[in-house]
DNA sequence: TTGTAGGCGTTATCAC
DNA sequence: GTGATAACGCCTACAA
């Protein structure tokens, strides 16, 4: 018999009070307590040993272990706020969450798809702890949603975020006002004059960008004479992400005036393109991205974006699953859209202002005007 | 009695395979495997009935549950990549880890500090799940340093990234080589010919934050003629960290040439506060920060900065922990120190070079070099 | 090779 | 009010 940690139990606590195992349990539970005394010599007991309760046993005994597998990583600023909402709303319901992601195995740029073949390992170390519920971010979820099968059929509660599951599975989601937000940049560009627009992507398995893309076309194909062209980005690591696609936008004969990014990380490697084609923003090109992450306001010029409330994403979504795994009958699926807001900043211009600087600074700029164009360190 | 969710168990699998529960549990186990046809009955209805086994029972009889506390929160790019080192490996040896950290409640900049007081329920959601040890990041470890007597008397392994408990707790440790970074940093400066330089410190508490001070501030006291001028960043939330000692440090009569900012987070907090007093960078100020953030490399000019193996220091300190609860007998704690390099980029220049414009762009800009400085969103 | 029985730490249901 | 006792799902002797 191997040494085990073994803490201290209520058993423990019953010898020590000179009382019974049940007994102990009852007054710790708070439940229709004995008599003073009896009370005070358990709690006393269980406080001078540092007595903790066992959520395993718990866990098996009620079905419910508290535990909330989130397979989200801390992929960027947006994600990182939903993990922080998750957490916050988890928490203050004493449920805790255990994050899981796609493996990626070694260090350096993050590759936004798995390599290897483990989903389904992932998925059943989730499920083989016993969590209440799933919340799903949409690469894992339109990735592995072969794999998806195995929380649904076991009746555990999923709910994705940006990301809508076929109607089988039965899940929740909590979205942004994603139509709502590429109409709002649509209708900014086009009042701003831009006739001849483009968008980058993203890709076409993923419902957020889907509704983006359609929603942006759609409006611009409601104004006369205005044109979209529109390329996905691919799903490169984080360096190389959309550059290519960036590039090739800017490359085209005729070059919109306007580029709507599907997010700001695609948004950052339009300004990478642009600058090495000393396309100036937004003189030249006017540019919006999407998310309003930590660094949109930091590039220069400042990135007109959507914002999206992505803390308050992440306490939807908790708060979903939540509700979930109290549930006795199971009611039908929830689709929340939360509010975006169009932020303007200074990446968007009307249409020939080309010569018109924005700051007043008489000198034209023709020096890369995004940091970090320059990528040879010393 | 309520519904609970309840999984198949290895006694409906007996049933159906028509053996008894002991059996289907050896065969599970894959040890001394019985009669091939008991086996393949027992491993096809397993199969067939969709069987996963329960982790929380073999917890508590074990006393082993494969689960690994984390209290770090995806605070910043380093800290990210922190996390995806830890994933990584626990993942890879099938462990799991329950992320939790300060909790912060409500969305917008998040406070460093804990605002509550229920670090210890934090502590104890992870006790009570029975994890098998924890890691912890440096202001967790400090802050709550009352409260991790509750891990090391429960003989739980914990381990810290750039942080130093006192020998008391025995805890393992993961640095990167603050001291080696912070002289580093003195020697690139000294050799550029700085002679009075500040340093914007992080917090007295904090490890990191001491070495590297102690170090830095060594390596220029040992220069003849070479001063060094401290400010302590104090805590604020994301926006307003460090900028008010990062304006005083530029307002001082005889005002530094260069400033080594503990953190990167810290140094462009530095790039605002120069900007708004039309301090060029690196004409009239050299500029080094630590941890080559993401954006390091995008601030214009691009930041000299001292990098970390965050990946890699994640990695370690998982195989930490993962070592220890491997142990039968404890041994003595270990602190790792994984290597540091000195990355140099555009914020730092030889003194005395203030004419000579570093692109031989002729044109001196004084407009913010900084993204992001003007503020004013549409 | 396979089955029986005891135990892990707790909750819940009974008796007393 | 309190104490047995039977679950919960699994492991591990030990017995057959």
């Amino acid at each position: 018999m191997h040494e085990i940690r073994r803490q201290i139990s209520q058993k423990v606590i019953a010898v020590e009070a000179g009382v019974s195992q049940a007994t102990v349990s009852l007054v710790l539970a708070g439940r229709d307590v004995g008599s003073d005394q009896t009370r005070k010599q358990v709690l006393e007991a269980a406080k001078r040993l540092r007595y903790r309760p066992n959520l395993l046993v718990q866990g098996i005994q009620t079905g419910k272990t508290r535990m909330i597998g989130v397979m989200a990583p801390p992929y960027d600023f947006f994600w990182s706020e939903v993990l922080y909402g998750i957490h916050d709303v988890l928490t203050n319901a004493d449920h805790v969450s255990i994050n899981l992601w796609a493996a990626h195995r070694g260090p350096g740029p993050r590759q936004r798809n798995s390599p290897s073949g483990d989903e389904l390992e992932q998925i059943h170390r989730l499920i083989d702890r016993r969590v209440d519920g799933v919340i799903l971010w949409p690469a894992f979820a339109s990735m592995f949603m072969a794999h998806i099968h195995e929380f649904s059929s076991r009746n555990l509660p999923v709910v994705t975020i940006d990301h809508e599951l076929p109607a089988e599975f039965r899940a929740d989601s909590v979205f942004s006002e994603d139509a709502r937000g590429g109409r709002a940049v649509a209708a900014h560009l086009l009042a701003l004059g831009h006739r001849n627009v483009g968008h980058l992507a993203g890709a076409a398995a993923a419902t957020w960008a889907v509704r983006r893309r359609s929603a942006f076309e759609g409006a611009i194909a409601e104004c006369p004479g205005a044109t979209c062209f529109t390329v996905e980005a691919d799903h490169g690591d984080d360096t190389t992400l959309a550059i290519k696609q960036a590039r090739e936008l800017l490359a085209m004969p005729d070059r919109p005036t306007a580029i709507f990014a599907a997010s700001d990380l695609y948004a950052k490697q339009v300004y990478h393109a642009a600058a090495e084609q000393k396309i100036r923003i937004p003189q030249d090109l006017s540019l919006v991205g999407y998310s309003d992450d930590d660094f949109a306001a930091e590039l220069f010029p400042p990135l007109t974006t959507v914002r999206q409330p992505a803390y308050d994403m992440g306490c939807k979504a908790a708060e979903l699953v939540l509700a979930r795994t109290k549930e006795v009958v199971r009611r039908e699926p929830q689709n929340l859209k939360l509010p975006v807001e169009l932020v303007v900043r200074g990446s968007t211009a009307p249409l020939n202002a080309s010569r018109n600087t924005v700051s007043g600074n008489g000198t034209a700029r023709n020096t890369p005007v995004l940091n970090g164009i320059s990528r040879n360190d010393g």
